[in-house]
DNA sequence: CGTAACTTGCTGGTCGTCAAGCAAGCCAGA
DNA sequence: TCTGGCTTGCTTGACGACCAGCAAGTTACG
């Protein structure tokens, strides 16, 4: 049947020894399934199974479960940032008045949450556990703070509005996870299905419409004079 | 050594036998070791010292481990439907423009659920294990409903609008949550204490900003014409 | 004295970890 | 070219710890 199947039937090219290549199938099977399940409920047994090896090789390779969950979560974290640092470069590379950026760049990172909920789930996972593994991967705070960063520039921000800046990215990452955790609870009391591409439209719409009309009142109370803050 | 210890230190008080006291406190003290640990990491044996019994106690009062949970989660909304309930009728009572009425009642949701993160906490961590024991519980869909009931009539929306007015509720209740749950993660990358009153301050002005601007934006875009939409 | 309110002992199972084992290539030397 | 030992990739077995659930026991209260 196999073509090379007339040898040992160890021809299989899907079960060749490839270390970089079980690795890989390890960290995607760990992290969809700690993104899933959770670190408590998912076991080297699980893992290996789903990955195509034994119970054991996770340990092999990663030594201690800790060690893969926080692998996982750096490899997870380290794409975060490559998207979010690209996307900060098509928005400087653009010529338009800062509210069309800064509506490109939530409908954008909206759909981004939306398509690649694993992450999502891992972080919130992360953050209800206390935050500790992710404390210890250095490359974590340079996605949120570049974040930070492109909004002060790229929207021409007052530094002395940096606070108001902070404010407004917490605002849109709040807006564009929560539909993506909540689907099971809060939407489904509502009576309304996470899936349904017509609510992802609706929301999407909702959301960029807040956090631009959210800037226009930031950008408002600048121009007016906030001193009557102060 | 034990002043108590004469007799058979069993005249202790607070060690009288109680079954409804008992209860109650194993409910306690499995609330927050849920909303801490999460279901799996959380055993009889925490449950009991936690609440001061033996680890089999917890096990008597109610059957299974399953039964307990959903007994912490059924308590934890009957308690939020109440706050909401009572938050709402004070709505109702009052004679202010919709406006003010929805910033009253947005910053009192936002106090409540810093005051009280168990309640967010276990129900994100019930989102992340699918809501299937949250939709075992009867009254789970009553608080959000009753929520958005309140939103439509109490601000005089076209009930055409009821979509948006999801929406709002669904930013709401995401603006208002995630400083509650990513403490660690977030607002930790981005130097913020979640835990600080300033911060807390800062964070409940701009989440009411936010949703009274968002309802503005609906009744403009209704009382303009929202047919440039379709 | 009986029953409700607990506690303790036990059992079967799962878990992470580690040591031992095994098999497939690799390479030196004959 | 063959061969025998070494390394690497991966599996299996074993161990101690822990857990949920249950049954049998014990204690206090009405």
């Amino acid at each position: 049947m196999n073509p090379a199947a007339e040898r040992p039937a160890r021809r299989d090219p899907a079960r060749e020894r490839n270390a970089p290549r079980t690795r890989e199938a390890i960290l995607d099977a760990a992290e969809q399934l700690f993104a899933d399940r959770g670190y408590d409920a998912t076991s080297f047994t699980d893992v290996g199974a789903a990955a195509g090896v034994s119970r054991g090789t996770p340990g092999y390779f990663f030594g201690a479960k800790e060690q893969l969950y926080r692998a996982v979560l750096e490899r997870c974290l380290e794409r975060v940032r490559a998207a979010v640092r690209s996307g900060r470069e098509r928005a400087l590379a653009s010529r338009e008045p800062p509210e069309v950026v800064l509506a490109g760049a939530v409908g954008e990172y909206f759909d981004f949450i939306s398509d690649n909920p694993e992450f999502v789930r891992l972080l919130e996972r992360e953050a209800l556990g206390g935050g500790h593994q992710l404390a210890r991967i250095p490359p974590h705070l340079e996605a949120a703070q570049e974040a930070l960063g492109a909004i002060v520039t790229e929207l021409a921000l007052d530094p002395a509005d940096e606070a108001e800046a902070q404010q407004l990215l917490i605002s849109m990452l709040a807006l564009s996870w929560f539909h993506v955790v909540h689907g099971p609870t809060v939407l489904r009391a509502l009576g309304v299905d996470a899936a349904d591409p017509a609510f992802r439209d609706a929301r999407r719409r909702h959301v960029v419409q807040l956090v631009v009309q959210g800037l226009r009142g930031q950008l408002g109370a600048t121009a007016s004079g906030r001193s009557g803050r102060e």
